[in-house]
Formats: C-alpha cells, structure tokens, sequence
DNA sequence: GTGGTCTAGACCACA
DNA sequence: GTGGTCTAGACCACA
C-alpha cells in the first residue's frame, strides 16, 4: 500500500481503520485482523501497526484481550464521531472559511462539488 | 510569539509572511524586515527565518537582492494563491466531503456557520 | 574529504550524488548512505549533509521514506541530465564561444584537446 | 542594469570592463568613466564600483592617478587575455568535456553551434 | 537505527 | 548593515 509522505504511516493506518468502523465494514466487538497480518497486507513493519492499534486503544476506540488478539469497542462508531467532530469544528472549518475568503470561492461552488462528490459513491 | 507544536516553527512563520502579502501588507518588491530583525521580534534563532526566507525563496514568492535583503516577488500573490487553491481542490475538499459524509453533516450546515464567520471579519 | 573553498560544501557534494548517479553508482531506487554515515565518511557535521539531500529531494532527485533513509528517485538520472543539459545550453555554451572568441581559440584546437581527454578516460 | 543573483556585482562590472577592453572600446592608457558617474549608469552603490576598480587595479589592468582617475594600463588586453586563458584552460574546458561525455554532445554539434554564434556577432 | 527541526554561535563575502 | 554557510550539539517523532 502506498502512504502519504507527511503524515506518520501509523496514524494514517488509523484513520483506514476507523473509517471502515464508521462504514459497518468492523462491527462492534468484532475481531481485528492480527497485527502480523496486517504488517504484511500493508507492506509495513510490524512495530508500526503495534503503534496504530496501541493508539487506537489508547483512545478507547479498540481494545485487547489477551492471546486472542485486538477487537472493536462496542462504542466505537460513537467515539471517532466525537473525535472527528471535535478536529472538524475546531481546524478543518476554520482553515476551509479562511481559504474560501483569501480565494474567492462561494459556498454555491462548494455544494456544486459536494453534489458531483456525492454522485460518484 | 506562540506557535504551535505540530508544525515546523519555520512553516508557521512562512504562512504568516503569505498571508500578509495575500492582505496587501507586504506590497510586491517590498522589502521584507531583514532576517535577524524578524528573529528578535518572533523571539525564535535566525537560522529558522533563514529557513523560512529560504523556503519562499524557492517557491519565487520572495527573492534576495545580495546585500540589500529579501523582497515580495511581482507575482508573489498570484504564486500562494495558485499554491493554495492546488492544496485547497487535491486535499482540503476531499476531506471536507468525506468528513460531511461520514458526520451527517450538511451544506446548509456550513454555509450557516460560514454567514457567522464572515459577520465576524 | 577536501573542497574547494568557492563553492558551497553541501552544493559541491550534491554535485558528487549526482555524479554517482549518472555513473550508475547509484542505482535507482537504491538506498543513500545515511546522514550521520555519509557526514562521518567526509568529515563533515550532519547538518551540512542534511541540507545536500534536502537540496536533492527539493529537485525530485531523490526522496525520503519516513525511519528509513533517503532513496534515489526512478527518473534521477533524466531529472540531473535535464537539469544538466539546460544550465550547459544556456550559460556554459555562451560562455564558452565568447572566449573563443575573444581568445582566438580554434574549434580544432578544442577538438584536439578533448580527444586527448577521451583517451584518459 | 540588471545583475545575474549568483555572481557579485562588483566581478560582474569588472568582467564588462575587461570585455570593453578587449574588444578595444577602452583603448590603452584610456580614461575611465569615473566611480560616480559608473554608479549612477549601471545604479549600483558607488562602493560597489570602488570594489571592481580596486579589483582590476590589484590585477595591473588598470591603474589610478592621484586627482585624475583610473586609466586603462598598456598592457591591459593581454594581461587580460594570460588571465581569460589560464582559467579556460584550467576550470572551464575540464568541464566542458565532461558535460559533453556525460550529456553525450559531440564536437560537431558544438562546432554548428558555434557557426550559428559567429553569425550572429 | 532513520531523518527533521531548532538553538547558539561563528565567520565570510558583499553592498 | 545584509544574507550564506558551517559547526556543534540537542531533542523529537518515527520505523
């Protein structure tokens, strides 16, 4: 798998994980593939998907139990939601109005490519 | 001067200088305040606005005339703008519409949000 | 490793990089030797080579791959021939004719001189 | 007049100067045009004159009467030419040649190059 | 281990 | 005064 160069590849891994959460794709208390498994799947060390689950455990988000492995929180879908608000409302929002001011683009074009964003899934 | 912990002190300063030149502050072929004045007043090393003075320089927003200091390229505003609005379409948006997608949240929502950030400028 | 005093350290290294790789010394994809090693192996600080690579990376020469090293891009040696080719077209060939010129020198008398320098090769 | 960024301006005169020269438009035991007046004409900072007068002084192509001005020496053109030829011979047909084995440009695309040039003067 | 950033301080050429 | 380069050394995130 390919990884954007400016972001640490395990917190990259990370948001992967929690959107397939948000998408139903990894149920509540459902099982996550092994983090050897994954190492492979994604052509990465090991120690980096150790720090994506530790990170994501860390958040509540997944949670371990011992020798069977790391498997999702039953309020996990709850929790990203809460978090990801928080990032939207507080950076994402600010940081798209300033642009949309200091480049002149309307909230009109912006819901024309929602649209066409929208169709394409 | 604060600046934040996640982005290179050198990139923060940076995007200060292209916003002030994107609000007519800094005219074009103005000269810029020269490298140590503008360390003492960030209180940050001059090394690091070497850094950023450098950094625009290969970007041709800002150019150096031997001796006599950095100044605003002719075409510095239309060079961030581009920069910009390239950065704003490839990754800003996408995230945006994923974000609205995976939150529930509407354009109406935005644009609302959006009358309450322009009433403040 | 001895340099020469007019020219920057960390330009004149990126210069023997680049050799390298046209020689195929460095394949593509091939790693760089790392930072601290290469610093050691010249004998010069860290920071010095930090910024030779960091000036390769800038022109696509090479790239970086979080925790591991530097790489030689897959078109580095078209990127440097390019680069190479553009500076000897427009400044090296001019230069070169004006003092033909002014200096009476033949084109025969280049044209013996550099079959003399093949044959060292 | 407009300067190239990489060479300083004051050898940039004094390679002018010697060109002038060689191509006997300041003829032997010649006035030159005075510090000031060369300031204002080529809008540079009078030190900076001062700088390639000094510059070409040093070297006996030019030399100074007290209360009258700098005057071109009688041997100025072939001190010049020992000099031009020293460095053509030493720095810059080395690499030459070795742009031309690694771009891979034969002598005869120099030399129809070169036709091109004279035609043009 | 790897690179990225920053500070502190020095010396230089140049205008 | 201006910027450009370099050393020395530190701390950090990351794989």
């Amino acid at each position: 798998m390919e990884f954007q160069d400016k972001k640490a590849i395990y917190l990259q891994i990370a948001a992967l994980i929690c959107e397939k959460i948000l998408l139903d794709e990894y149920p509540p208390a459902g099982r996550l593939i092994s983090i050897r498994e994954l190492a492979v799947e994604v052509e990465v060390n090991p120690n980096t998907i150790q720090r994506t689950y530790e990170y994501l455990q860390q958040q509540n988000i997944i949670f371990t139990q011992r020798g069977l492995g790391y498997f999702v929180s039953e309020d996990a879908k709850a929790k990203i939601m809460t978090l990801r608000k928080e990032q939207f409302l507080t950076t994402e929002l600010p940081q798209l109005f300033k642009n949309m001011y200091l480049l002149g683009i309307t909230i009109t074009e912006i819901e024309k490519k929602y649209q066409e964003y929208i169709v394409k899934l």
